[in-house]
DNA sequence: GTAACTGCAAACCTTTTGCAGCTTG
DNA sequence: CAAGCTGCAAAAGGTTTGCAGTTAC
Protein backbone atom coordinates (compact mmCIF):
# COMPACT_ATOMS: atom_id res chain seq x y z
CA UNK A 1 0.00 0.00 0.00
CA UNK A 2 1.65 3.35 -1.00
CA UNK A 3 1.37 6.70 0.52
CA UNK A 4 0.57 9.65 -0.39
CA UNK A 5 1.81 11.81 2.36
CA UNK A 6 2.86 14.58 0.31
CA UNK A 7 0.22 14.67 -2.04
CA UNK A 8 -2.52 15.24 0.45
CA UNK A 9 -0.71 17.35 2.62
CA UNK A 10 -0.24 19.66 -0.57
CA UNK A 11 -4.24 19.89 -0.47
CA UNK A 12 -4.57 20.16 3.05
CA UNK A 13 -5.90 16.37 3.53
CA UNK A 14 -4.90 14.55 6.24
CA UNK A 15 -2.90 11.09 5.55
CA UNK A 16 -5.46 8.27 6.32
CA UNK A 17 -5.65 4.58 5.84
CA UNK A 18 -9.04 5.27 3.96
CA UNK A 19 -7.46 7.57 1.61
CA UNK A 20 -4.52 5.91 0.83
CA UNK A 21 -6.60 2.95 -0.24
CA UNK A 22 -9.06 4.50 -2.37
CA UNK A 23 -6.75 6.70 -4.21
CA UNK A 24 -4.66 3.40 -4.68
CA UNK A 25 -7.81 1.67 -6.12
CA UNK A 26 -8.24 4.39 -8.77
CA UNK A 27 -4.49 4.57 -9.63
CA UNK A 28 -4.40 0.95 -10.47
CA UNK A 29 -7.87 0.62 -12.09
CA UNK A 30 -7.07 3.77 -14.10
CA UNK A 31 -10.23 4.33 -15.03
CA UNK A 32 -13.83 5.89 -14.20
CA UNK A 33 -15.34 4.09 -11.22
CA UNK A 34 -19.09 4.27 -9.64
CA UNK A 35 -17.95 4.90 -5.49
CA UNK A 36 -19.70 1.38 -5.33
CA UNK A 37 -17.21 -0.08 -7.42
CA UNK A 38 -14.31 1.14 -5.37
CA UNK A 39 -16.38 0.33 -1.98
CA UNK A 40 -16.60 -3.39 -3.83
CA UNK A 41 -13.07 -3.68 -4.58
CA UNK A 42 -11.93 -2.75 -1.15
CA UNK A 43 -14.35 -5.48 0.74
CA UNK A 44 -13.05 -8.07 -1.81
CA UNK A 45 -9.30 -7.68 -0.50
CA UNK A 46 -10.45 -7.43 2.94
CA UNK A 47 -9.50 -4.04 3.56
CA UNK A 48 -12.89 -2.95 3.99
CA UNK A 49 -13.74 1.21 3.64
CA UNK A 50 -17.37 2.33 4.84
CA UNK A 51 -19.46 3.33 1.79
CA UNK A 52 -20.26 6.89 3.03
CA UNK A 53 -16.58 7.39 3.80
CA UNK A 54 -16.23 6.07 0.31
CA UNK A 55 -18.59 9.31 -1.16
CA UNK A 56 -16.71 11.54 1.33
CA UNK A 57 -13.66 10.87 0.25
CA UNK A 58 -14.21 10.56 -3.63
CA UNK A 59 -16.09 14.11 -2.94
CA UNK A 60 -13.19 15.56 -1.27
CA UNK A 61 -10.84 14.47 -3.85
CA UNK A 62 -12.85 16.17 -6.64
CA UNK A 63 -12.86 19.51 -4.40
CA UNK A 64 -9.42 19.63 -4.68
CA UNK A 65 -8.75 19.07 -7.76
CA UNK A 66 -6.97 15.19 -7.53
CA UNK A 67 -10.07 13.72 -8.88
CA UNK A 68 -12.39 14.00 -11.58
CA UNK A 69 -15.91 13.37 -11.70
CA UNK A 70 -18.13 12.46 -14.33
CA UNK A 71 -22.01 11.41 -14.74
CA UNK A 72 -22.65 8.38 -17.06
CA UNK A 73 -25.76 8.91 -19.46
CA UNK A 74 -28.22 5.50 -18.68
CA UNK A 75 -27.29 4.34 -15.63
CA UNK A 76 -26.75 8.25 -13.91
CA UNK A 77 -24.01 7.37 -11.41
CA UNK A 78 -21.05 9.13 -10.81
CA UNK A 79 -18.14 7.78 -11.74
CA UNK A 80 -14.52 8.88 -10.09
CA UNK A 81 -10.83 8.70 -12.04
CA UNK A 82 -7.42 10.14 -11.22
CA UNK A 83 -6.79 13.56 -12.52
CA UNK A 84 -3.89 13.21 -14.27
CA UNK A 85 -4.52 16.93 -15.61
CA UNK A 86 -4.21 15.43 -19.47
CA UNK A 87 -7.12 16.50 -21.85
CA UNK A 88 -8.90 13.06 -22.30
CA UNK A 89 -11.86 11.89 -24.11
CA UNK A 90 -13.25 8.19 -23.79
CA UNK A 91 -15.29 6.08 -26.65
CA UNK A 92 -18.19 4.40 -24.47
CA UNK A 93 -19.28 1.21 -25.53
CA UNK A 94 -23.14 1.13 -25.48
CA UNK A 95 -23.18 -2.82 -25.05
CA UNK A 96 -20.13 -4.14 -22.51
CA UNK A 97 -20.04 -0.07 -21.22
CA UNK A 98 -16.06 -0.13 -21.25
CA UNK A 99 -14.58 3.43 -21.66
CA UNK A 100 -11.56 3.71 -23.31
CA UNK A 101 -9.76 6.83 -23.69
CA UNK A 102 -8.33 8.62 -26.56
CA UNK A 103 -5.77 11.20 -26.33
CA UNK A 104 -6.06 14.27 -27.85
CA UNK A 105 -8.97 16.73 -28.42
CA UNK A 106 -10.74 18.29 -31.41
CA UNK A 107 -12.61 20.92 -29.73
CA UNK A 108 -10.19 23.91 -28.83
CA UNK A 109 -10.80 25.40 -32.04
CA UNK A 110 -14.60 24.99 -32.05
CA UNK A 111 -14.48 26.79 -28.40
CA UNK A 112 -12.68 29.76 -29.71
CA UNK A 113 -15.41 30.54 -32.25
CA UNK A 114 -17.62 29.84 -29.81
CA UNK A 115 -16.09 32.72 -27.53
CA UNK A 116 -16.53 34.97 -30.59
CA UNK A 117 -19.46 34.17 -31.90
CA UNK A 118 -21.81 33.49 -28.51
CA UNK A 119 -19.58 35.87 -25.85
CA UNK A 120 -19.70 32.64 -23.97
CA UNK A 121 -16.82 32.51 -21.46
CA UNK A 122 -15.73 28.64 -22.22
CA UNK A 123 -14.30 26.92 -18.79
CA UNK A 124 -14.19 23.58 -20.02
CA UNK A 125 -16.30 21.09 -21.74
CA UNK A 126 -17.37 17.18 -21.80
CA UNK A 127 -16.72 15.14 -24.46
CA UNK A 128 -17.92 11.33 -24.69
CA UNK A 129 -18.24 9.08 -27.68
CA UNK A 130 -21.08 6.28 -28.02
CA UNK A 131 -21.09 3.09 -30.13
CA UNK A 132 -19.60 -0.21 -30.52
CA UNK A 133 -16.07 -1.39 -29.35
CA UNK A 134 -14.37 -3.68 -31.59
CA UNK A 135 -15.42 -7.07 -29.79
CA UNK A 136 -18.91 -6.01 -29.17
CA UNK A 137 -19.32 -5.28 -33.17
CA UNK A 138 -18.89 -9.31 -33.60
CA UNK A 139 -21.41 -10.10 -31.19
CA UNK A 140 -23.72 -7.53 -32.06
CA UNK A 141 -24.86 -6.35 -35.43
CA UNK A 142 -28.72 -4.96 -35.28
CA UNK A 143 -27.73 -1.54 -33.78
CA UNK A 144 -28.78 1.81 -35.52
CA UNK A 145 -27.98 5.10 -35.80
CA UNK A 146 -29.29 7.33 -32.44
CA UNK A 147 -29.43 10.80 -31.67
CA UNK A 148 -27.45 12.35 -28.48
CA UNK B 1 -53.89 22.10 -26.36
CA UNK B 2 -52.79 20.42 -29.24
CA UNK B 3 -53.53 17.20 -30.15
CA UNK B 4 -50.39 14.43 -31.33
CA UNK B 5 -52.89 12.03 -32.42
CA UNK B 6 -51.13 10.69 -35.74
CA UNK B 7 -47.84 11.32 -34.48
CA UNK B 8 -48.53 8.82 -31.19
CA UNK B 9 -50.50 6.63 -33.16
CA UNK B 10 -47.31 5.97 -35.36
CA UNK B 11 -45.58 4.58 -32.65
CA UNK B 12 -47.81 2.35 -31.25
CA UNK B 13 -48.94 4.63 -28.42
CA UNK B 14 -52.36 5.90 -27.20
CA UNK B 15 -53.28 9.44 -27.58
CA UNK B 16 -53.89 10.23 -24.18
CA UNK B 17 -54.89 13.83 -22.02
CA UNK B 18 -51.05 13.43 -19.88
CA UNK B 19 -49.36 12.74 -23.06
CA UNK B 20 -50.39 15.81 -24.81
CA UNK B 21 -49.70 18.04 -21.69
CA UNK B 22 -46.06 16.40 -21.98
CA UNK B 23 -45.34 16.79 -25.06
CA UNK B 24 -47.02 20.38 -25.87
CA UNK B 25 -44.87 21.37 -22.40
CA UNK B 26 -41.69 20.16 -23.95
CA UNK B 27 -42.04 21.81 -27.08
CA UNK B 28 -43.07 25.26 -25.97
CA UNK B 29 -40.12 25.35 -23.54
CA UNK B 30 -38.07 24.15 -26.19
CA UNK B 31 -35.22 23.59 -23.63
CA UNK B 32 -34.26 20.32 -21.60
CA UNK B 33 -36.79 19.85 -18.24
CA UNK B 34 -36.61 17.63 -15.74
CA UNK B 35 -39.34 15.75 -14.56
CA UNK B 36 -40.22 17.62 -11.80
CA UNK B 37 -39.77 20.99 -13.86
CA UNK B 38 -42.55 19.55 -16.24
CA UNK B 39 -44.81 18.09 -13.36
CA UNK B 40 -44.80 21.45 -11.70
CA UNK B 41 -45.51 23.42 -14.71
CA UNK B 42 -48.25 21.53 -15.34
CA UNK B 43 -49.49 21.93 -11.90
CA UNK B 44 -49.22 25.38 -12.18
CA UNK B 45 -51.39 25.42 -15.06
CA UNK B 46 -54.17 22.98 -12.68
CA UNK B 47 -53.66 20.63 -15.80
CA UNK B 48 -52.02 18.54 -13.07
CA UNK B 49 -50.63 15.08 -14.33
CA UNK B 50 -48.98 12.88 -11.55
CA UNK B 51 -45.45 12.57 -11.26
CA UNK B 52 -45.12 8.81 -11.92
CA UNK B 53 -46.84 9.64 -15.11
CA UNK B 54 -44.83 12.28 -16.06
CA UNK B 55 -41.71 9.91 -15.64
CA UNK B 56 -43.23 6.73 -16.97
CA UNK B 57 -44.19 9.04 -20.39
CA UNK B 58 -41.40 10.74 -21.07
CA UNK B 59 -39.42 7.81 -20.55
CA UNK B 60 -41.64 6.09 -22.74
CA UNK B 61 -41.49 8.56 -25.51
CA UNK B 62 -37.70 8.64 -24.94
CA UNK B 63 -37.90 4.76 -25.82
CA UNK B 64 -39.62 5.56 -29.54
CA UNK B 65 -37.47 8.56 -30.03
CA UNK B 66 -39.45 11.50 -29.68
CA UNK B 67 -37.82 12.45 -26.63
CA UNK B 68 -33.90 12.91 -25.94
CA UNK B 69 -32.98 12.26 -22.65
CA UNK B 70 -29.61 13.56 -20.88
CA UNK B 71 -28.22 13.62 -17.54
CA UNK B 72 -26.72 17.01 -16.66
CA UNK B 73 -23.47 16.92 -14.29
CA UNK B 74 -23.43 18.66 -10.69
CA UNK B 75 -26.96 18.04 -9.83
CA UNK B 76 -27.61 14.65 -11.30
CA UNK B 77 -31.24 14.63 -12.72
CA UNK B 78 -32.48 13.28 -16.06
CA UNK B 79 -33.50 16.41 -18.24
CA UNK B 80 -36.29 15.49 -21.64
CA UNK B 81 -36.21 17.18 -24.78
CA UNK B 82 -38.03 17.08 -28.17
CA UNK B 83 -35.98 15.12 -30.30
CA UNK B 84 -35.98 17.68 -33.18
CA UNK B 85 -33.44 14.96 -35.18
CA UNK B 86 -31.07 17.93 -36.01
CA UNK B 87 -27.68 17.46 -34.50
CA UNK B 88 -26.89 20.08 -31.57
CA UNK B 89 -24.82 20.74 -28.62
CA UNK B 90 -25.17 22.92 -25.40
CA UNK B 91 -23.32 25.62 -23.54
CA UNK B 92 -23.99 25.66 -20.01
CA UNK B 93 -23.68 28.45 -17.91
CA UNK B 94 -21.86 26.98 -14.02
CA UNK B 95 -23.71 30.13 -12.80
CA UNK B 96 -27.23 30.28 -13.46
CA UNK B 97 -27.47 27.13 -14.94
CA UNK B 98 -28.62 27.88 -18.34
CA UNK B 99 -28.49 26.08 -21.69
CA UNK B 100 -28.07 27.28 -24.50
CA UNK B 101 -28.15 25.58 -27.83
CA UNK B 102 -25.68 26.02 -30.73
CA UNK B 103 -25.97 24.83 -33.74
CA UNK B 104 -23.40 22.87 -35.90
CA UNK B 105 -21.05 20.43 -34.73
CA UNK B 106 -17.42 20.31 -35.29
CA UNK B 107 -16.90 16.54 -34.51
CA UNK B 108 -17.40 14.28 -37.71
CA UNK B 109 -14.53 14.47 -38.96
CA UNK B 110 -12.91 13.28 -35.66
CA UNK B 111 -15.36 10.63 -35.66
CA UNK B 112 -14.20 9.42 -38.66
CA UNK B 113 -10.26 9.85 -37.62
CA UNK B 114 -11.23 7.26 -34.18
CA UNK B 115 -13.41 5.05 -36.62
CA UNK B 116 -10.22 4.44 -38.64
CA UNK B 117 -7.75 4.72 -35.71
CA UNK B 118 -9.16 2.54 -33.24
CA UNK B 119 -11.93 0.68 -35.13
CA UNK B 120 -14.53 1.87 -33.22
CA UNK B 121 -18.16 2.02 -34.65
CA UNK B 122 -19.48 5.18 -33.56
CA UNK B 123 -22.73 5.88 -33.02
CA UNK B 124 -23.30 9.03 -31.68
CA UNK B 125 -21.99 11.32 -28.81
CA UNK B 126 -22.57 13.98 -26.53
CA UNK B 127 -21.13 17.49 -26.12
CA UNK B 128 -21.54 19.95 -23.90
CA UNK B 129 -19.27 23.07 -22.77
CA UNK B 130 -19.09 24.50 -19.91
CA UNK B 131 -18.23 28.20 -18.84
CA UNK B 132 -19.93 31.30 -18.24
CA UNK B 133 -22.45 32.99 -19.92
CA UNK B 134 -22.36 36.79 -21.07
CA UNK B 135 -25.02 38.06 -17.89
CA UNK B 136 -23.19 35.27 -15.53
CA UNK B 137 -19.51 37.12 -16.63
CA UNK B 138 -21.08 40.87 -15.29
CA UNK B 139 -21.81 39.23 -11.94
CA UNK B 140 -18.38 37.34 -11.74
CA UNK B 141 -15.12 36.84 -12.13
CA UNK B 142 -13.15 34.50 -9.96
CA UNK B 143 -13.67 31.27 -11.43
CA UNK B 144 -10.88 29.66 -12.71
CA UNK B 145 -10.40 27.15 -15.56
CA UNK B 146 -11.59 23.95 -14.53
CA UNK B 147 -10.68 19.77 -16.39
CA UNK B 148 -13.76 18.04 -17.06
C1' DG C 1 -64.04 -5.60 -24.32
C1' DT C 2 -59.33 -5.58 -23.75
C1' DA C 3 -55.04 -3.74 -23.73
C1' DA C 4 -53.04 0.26 -22.47
C1' DC C 5 -52.73 4.10 -19.40
C1' DT C 6 -53.02 6.67 -14.86
C1' DG C 7 -52.98 7.80 -9.86
C1' DC C 8 -51.57 6.58 -5.52
C1' DA C 9 -48.55 4.86 -2.20
C1' DA C 10 -44.82 2.34 -1.27
C1' DA C 11 -40.33 0.73 -2.62
C1' DC C 12 -35.77 1.47 -4.53
C1' DC C 13 -31.19 3.04 -5.07
C1' DT C 14 -27.69 6.30 -4.98
C1' DT C 15 -25.97 9.80 -2.27
C1' DT C 16 -25.90 12.75 1.98
C1' DT C 17 -25.93 13.75 6.86
C1' DG C 18 -25.83 13.70 12.17
C1' DC C 19 -23.51 12.04 15.67
C1' DA C 20 -20.32 9.63 18.68
C1' DG C 21 -15.90 7.74 18.80
C1' DC C 22 -11.28 7.35 16.89
C1' DT C 23 -6.85 9.16 14.37
C1' DT C 24 -3.55 12.29 12.71
C1' DG C 25 -0.43 16.07 12.93
C1' DC D 1 -4.87 18.15 22.39
C1' DA D 2 -7.68 19.87 18.69
C1' DA D 3 -9.17 19.36 14.30
C1' DG D 4 -10.27 16.30 11.15
C1' DC D 5 -11.72 11.44 9.84
C1' DT D 6 -14.53 7.34 10.04
C1' DG D 7 -18.38 4.08 10.89
C1' DC D 8 -22.99 3.45 11.62
C1' DA D 9 -27.62 4.21 10.96
C1' DA D 10 -30.92 7.02 9.38
C1' DA D 11 -32.62 10.45 5.97
C1' DA D 12 -32.87 12.56 1.64
C1' DG D 13 -33.88 13.01 -3.17
C1' DG D 14 -34.68 11.28 -7.69
C1' DT D 15 -36.79 7.51 -9.97
C1' DT D 16 -39.37 3.05 -10.34
C1' DT D 17 -42.99 -0.24 -9.41
C1' DG D 18 -47.35 -2.90 -7.95
C1' DC D 19 -51.86 -2.60 -8.04
C1' DA D 20 -56.55 -1.23 -8.70
C1' DG D 21 -59.39 1.64 -11.32
C1' DT D 22 -60.04 4.27 -15.72
C1' DT D 23 -59.66 5.32 -20.64
C1' DA D 24 -58.66 4.80 -25.60
C1' DC D 25 -59.24 2.15 -29.64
Amino acid sequence: MTSYKELFAGKGLKNTKSRNLIYDILNETGLPMTAEQIFVRLKETNKSVNLSTVYRTVELFVEKGLVLKAIMAEDNKAMFEINHHEHKHYLVCLNCKEMIPVAGCPLDEYEKVLIDRMGFDVTGHKFEIYGYCKNCQKLNSEHKKEDF
